[in-house]
DNA sequence: CAGCCTCGAGTTCC
DNA sequence: CTCGAGGCTG
């Protein structure tokens, strides 16, 4: 620290010319320098945190009015922002994980022993677990380059996230450059930026009347500034916990490998415990409750992970959450107030589901006006199996109820009050027809939904349907999105999918100065949408079936579909095709159950698979139909109700023509091959016998990973075999149907390429 | 045929 | 994020 900046620091910015602009840029950056070093390698800072906030915002400021002289490595340089004032996506190198939740000792004691059998252990074989507070805040991973750091990203949706590296540059936890010998090449360090509360205090103090809710969103509104100078003035810090990509490994266990990161320069929580029981880890969560309160920052729980990362990586991935994992959640946060009324929502299925009105309540940090009641069971106080539960108090309008956000999100029913019910409080009559458009409101048999059955001239579910459309997993048009499409529904520009292709031309000069009208539209938000528009037109298979929001059709079915047909063509001509067995089966299943309810009453006993088949059987299906009915349920991931849900949409004469209309304006990409590198990738894979070196899921989910299909039994799709010893019938019918068969070692070979 | 696992559909608040 | 239900496996 110099006189001369001090000198220099009471010049406002606005009076600086750009040679002392420079000169103090310099001084600045040097001083900041200095002060990192002393505080993240020495851990003795010479200067106050405040002071050095101070350095470090005035930085900012000159930086943002003298561009030019922002050094690649300044805590306010804008890397993160794009030129259209949004953050830049960053695809992650790997997946950044979430977590399986657990809400009781039994639920650890379960994911323990789930470990151990996957992992084939003894009950008394060693299995260590770390177990640390679960910082409520927003996870961030941060790229090492030779030891400096290149760029920071939130999780997003753990494959792609924001690009803030400028914000995280500000945040003093975070060092620039990593420290001590060996640093790894490329190294990923993950961990999560929250706020104290004492920092969260004086924030809000300062704000004043736009202050934010808790330490959690002050945190997230702090860090996605698209100004790093704001990030700069908000007192964020990190703790590191775990990492992605690495050039070389950090440790061979997670306890060293988080020791390792505070020797690296990060901070890294000190209540982190080494359990070698699972009563150890219930205790450790117990003793970290207790002092969550003097913290100092929240926590909602406790992760445990695996100890021993060679059985991390033995453990591997489910869908989206580690198997090695878990986070151990405290009890959520309880408040009373009163319901309101309760209103009908139509979703795009049809369903009603109601919603409470409550009078706001703060609940674990945050104002709650609505809360979930699921379903009309759910308010009558049964769940489906039509078990009590609330002790079967059913829900009314005008009740006390109290509240609690269920995985700390969603607001929900715990309780309902029945002292302070009012005596003409009537029971909670769901309707029996539709509020949007009055269309009968059935329920199935089996069915906890009730539904509208209007279908597309219901207006709640054709607005729903095409939310639905441009939703991210669909079409994903930028500037399309619920709001607008709302209003462009009121409106009635769109109507239909096929309504958006058609939407540029439609607009004349007059209807532009209409829109202009309405809030936030101008002629370039039009022009930039009717591009948006314009890109879309290419649209993946899989994209386009799932916009369609067929019931029972989501995302993974669509692409599973995209991946059996190949084309849009195909699958069309495929399911006209099998038509006639759908409609053949349909009515043979009612005639069975139509036969079975008669045999009941007659007093005979009747067996619904046994009926089914015979009817089945009596009426007669055009084998081709039968063929392509049977191609389309092979289909991996699509069973007989999924595949009549489809057939029924394309059937149905007003949808085919609304998706030909649509599809008549797309050029529709046939799904990409799958990963085809590797020996076994595409291949079809079954395990039999006994396995010695791993467990049958082990070697099912690392098969999978390869992109392999594991079955359960040969046939003559499958491409190999791996018996282990025992091996019985089913290493003979490979032998029959000559199918590749090899042993443990090879198929171990093969797996670790 | 039962139990397990994954997917689909619905929801809140910022 | 959670619940219910559909599909797959043993």
């Amino acid at each position: 620290m110099s006189e001369n900046n001090n000198a220099l620091r009471e010049l406002a910015v606005e009076d600086l010319d750009a040679a002392g602009a420079s000169q103090e840029v310099a001084a600045l950056s040097a001083a900041l320098a200095e002060a990192n070093l002393d505080y993240h390698r020495d851990d003795a800072p010479k200067i106050s945190d405040a002071d050095y906030d101070r350095l470090k915002q005035r930085l900012a400021a000159i930086e943002a009015r003298f561009p030019d002289l922002a050094r690649p490595d300044s805590p306010s340089l804008q890397v993160g922002a794009t030129p259209d004032g949004r953050f830049g996506k960053i695809r992650h190198s790997q997946r950044m994980l979430s977590l399986e939740n657990a809400f009781s000792g039994e639920d650890v004691g379960d994911f323990v022993q789930r470990i151990r059998s996957f992992l084939n252990l003894s009950a008394n074989a060693p299995l260590a677990f770390t177990a640390e507070p679960k910082i409520d805040g927003l996870s961030l991973s941060l790229r090492y380059e030779k030891g400096e750091l290149v760029q920071a990203a939130t999780r997003g949706d753990g494959e792609v996230g924001e690009n803030v590296t400028a914000n995280a540059r500000t945040i003093r936890d975070i060092p620039a450059r990593l420290q001590g010998p060996d640093i790894p090449d490329i190294l990923e360090i993950r961990g999560e930026v929250y706020m104290s509360h004492a920092d969260f205090a004086a924030l809000n103090a300062d704000e004043g009347s736009r202050s934010f809710a808790n330490p959690r969103n002050a945190a997230a509104g702090s860090l996605r500034q698209l100004d790093a100078v704001i990030t700069a003035a908000r007192p964020l810090r990190f703790f590191a916990y775990a990492w992605g990509e690495t050039s070389s490994p950090l440790a061979e266990t997670q306890f060293e490998a988080v020791a390792r990161m505070g020797a690296l320069g990060f901070q890294t929580n000190p209540l982190m415990r080494l359990c070698r029981t699972t009563d150890e880890m219930i205790a450790t969560w117990r003793e970290i409750e207790q002092q969550r309160a003097s913290l100092g920052y929240d926590i909602d729980g406790v992760v445990y992970k695996v100890n021993d990362l060679a059985l991390q990586s033995r453990l591997g991935m489910r869908a989206t959450t580690p198997r090695w994992a878990l986070a151990h959640k405290f009890p959520a946060e309880l408040a009373w107030t009163r319901l309101e009324r309760i209103e009908i929502q139509v979703g795009r299925t049809g369903a009603l589901s109601p919603v409470a009105r409550l009078e706001p309540v703060t609940v674990g940090g945050v104002v709650v006006s609505n809360a979930t009641l699921h379903n009309e069971d759910y308010i009558a106080g049964r769940d489906s199996s039509g078990e009590a539960i609330r002790g079967g108090r059913d829900i009314r309008e005008g009740d006390w109820v109290q509240i609690y956000r269920a995985g700390d999100v969603i607001p929900k029913i715990a309780d309902v009050d029945l002292a302070k019910r009012s005596p003409d409080a009537a029971p909670y009559v769901f309707p029996d027809s539709c509020p949007a458009c009055g269309s009968p409101a059935e329920r199935e048999e089996g069915d906890s939904v009730r539904r509208c059955t209007g279908g597309l001239i219901c207006p709640a579910q054709a607005v729903e349907k095409l939310k639905h459309f441009v939703s991210r997993a669909a079409f994903d048009i930028e500037g399309l999105g619920a709001k607008v499409v709302e209003e462009l529904f009121a409106d009635g520009w769109i109507k239909e999918p096929a309504d958006i292709f058609t939407l540029a031309e439609r607009f004349g000069p007059g209807q532009l100065q209409q829109l202009k009208n309405r809030e936030g539209w101008g002629e370039k938000s039009a022009e930039n949408l009717f591009a948006a528009i314009e890109r879309r037109r290419e649209i993946a298979f899989s994209r386009l079936l799932f916009g369609l929001g067929i019931r029972h059709l989501g995302e993974v079915a669509a692409q599973d579909l995209a991946r059996h047909y190949q084309s849009w063509d195909a699958m069309e001509q495929a399911l006209d095709a099998a038509r006639p067995a759908v409609l053949a089966h349909r009515s043979a299943d009612a005639a069975a159950e139509e036969e079975r309810r008669f045999a009941l009453a007659a007093g005979r006993r009747a067996r619904l698979t046994e009926a089914r088949a015979t009817a089945r059987a009596e009426h007669e299906v055009p084998a081709q139909a039968q063929a392509a009915w049977e191609d389309l349920i092979a289909a991996d991931g699509i069973g007989p109700v999924v595949a009549m849900s489809l057939s029924d949409a394309f059937a149905n004469p007003r949808e085919r023509a609304a998706i030909d209309r649509v599809a008549a304006f797309l050029t529709i990409l046939a799904p990409e091959a799958r990963a085809t590198d590797g020996a076994i990738a595409g291949l079809t894979i079954v395990f039999t016998g006994t396995l010695e070196r791993m467990t049958r899921a082990e070697a099912k989910a690392r098969a999978e990973a390869l992109g392999a299909k594991v079955a359960g039994s040969v046939s003559a799709k499958t491409d190999i075999l791996v018996a282990g010893p025992g091996a019985g019938s089913k290493a003979k019918k490979a032998a029959d149907l000559g199918v590749k068969v090899i042993d443990e070692d090879q198929w171990i070979a093969m797996a670790t390429q």
